[in-house]
DNA sequence: TATATTGTTACACC
DNA sequence: TGGTGTAACAATAT
């Protein structure tokens, strides 16, 4: 599933290829999926407010991306757990090795495509969602930040923002969240989902369900310093593919191999050996190691 | 067929 | 008021 390292990987390797690319058409096969402002399903309106407009920026905030287009209006789109945005340069099926979920060597588009971007240059943008909970929103670029799904996110964790004393200081702030909650809160930090967040407390050597106030100084910059390496290392290596999750090349993302507790259930701790447990917090599945983890 | 899946939000409670 | 906890919801594959 796209969190931030995912989101930011797709981000970059949609940078050099749509910037400045005019879209002249656009198949809405799911209209559920797309919202013109805060109709849902519009996808009459969606589609005349972006045919002929250009791709004049592309950012991440959190987990979601914003493309600024030419004509005043911005495309704000959640891939939530199954997204899917591949990228092709000419007519024709998607050539990346074959490794697009769920089977090696499905190509795009398939049963799960239910959006294609058509640019003048005749390459495509292929939206695929497995469980369609992603979301399109068109909304006036001077009200970007107004945006619901926008004001009220929390600091960006690899911005300067995000600093030891912020981290400190929401510790404190929220003293009986459990750490695990705490970390994938969107309005204290944005961009941890399930994935980051138990490689986080594994790395920090926290258990999940520690308290927030009870997390002591030394801890808490072990934690932060944890969260930067985690998401840094993480892009570099162009996200991890859990679920569905690919790059815009359609190929899988190269972090997984370095997931030490994510999904790790009963296998043995790399760094102990003793057995990996999962329990869950708040309905979600949380992998910790008992006794690395304190 | 029942279940598991997670990001987000709505809502009840103190 | 705002921190906290829980449940609901989206739809699909297995």
């Amino acid at each position: 599933m796209p969190e931030l390292p995912e989101v930011e990987t797709i981000k970059r390797q949609l940078l050099k290829k749509i910037i400045g690319k005019k879209i002249v058409g656009l198949d809405i096969l799911l209209p559920k999926l797309v919202w013109f402002g805060p109709k849902k399903g519009d996808s009459k309106s969606f589609l005349k407010n972006i045919l002929g407009s250009k791709i004049k920026r592309v950012e991440r905030r959190a987990k979601i991306l914003i493309l600024t287009l030419s004509n005043d209006f911005a495309i704000l789109a959640h891939l939530k757990l199954t997204g899917q945005l591949i990228y092709q340069q000419q007519d024709g099926k998607v050539k990346s090795g074959g490794h697009i979920f769920p089977k090696k060597g499905t190509v795009v588009p398939n049963k799960w495509t239910h959006l294609v971007f058509e640019f003048e240059d005749k390459s495509k943008l292929f939206y695929n969602d497995l469980r369609q909970f992603g979301w399109f929103k068109l909304v006036p670029s001077s009200q970007l930040l107004r945006q619901k799904e926008l004001k009220d996110l929390g600091v960006e964790p690899l911005d300067k923002g995000f600093s030891l004393k912020f981290f400190w200081e929401k510790l404190s702030k929220y003293p009986k969240r459990k750490i695990k909650q705490f970390l994938m809160d969107q309005k204290i930090i944005a961009g941890l989902g399930n994935i980051y967040s138990d490689e986080c407390l594994f790395c920090a050597g926290i258990l999940p369900t520690r308290m927030a106030g009870k997390i002591n100084n030394k801890e808490a910059k072990k934690l932060y310093f944890c969260v930067k390496n985690a998401l840094k290392k993480a892009i570099l290596k162009g996200g991890s593919s859990v679920d569905t999750y690919v790059t815009l090349e359609g190929r899988p993302g190269g972090f997984v191999p370095f997931l030490k507790i994510y999904g790790k259930e009963g296998k043995k701790c790399k760094r102990c050996g003793n057995l990996i447990k999962r329990i869950k917090i708040a309905g979600r599945s949380s992998c910790f190691c008992p006794e690395c983890q304190r």
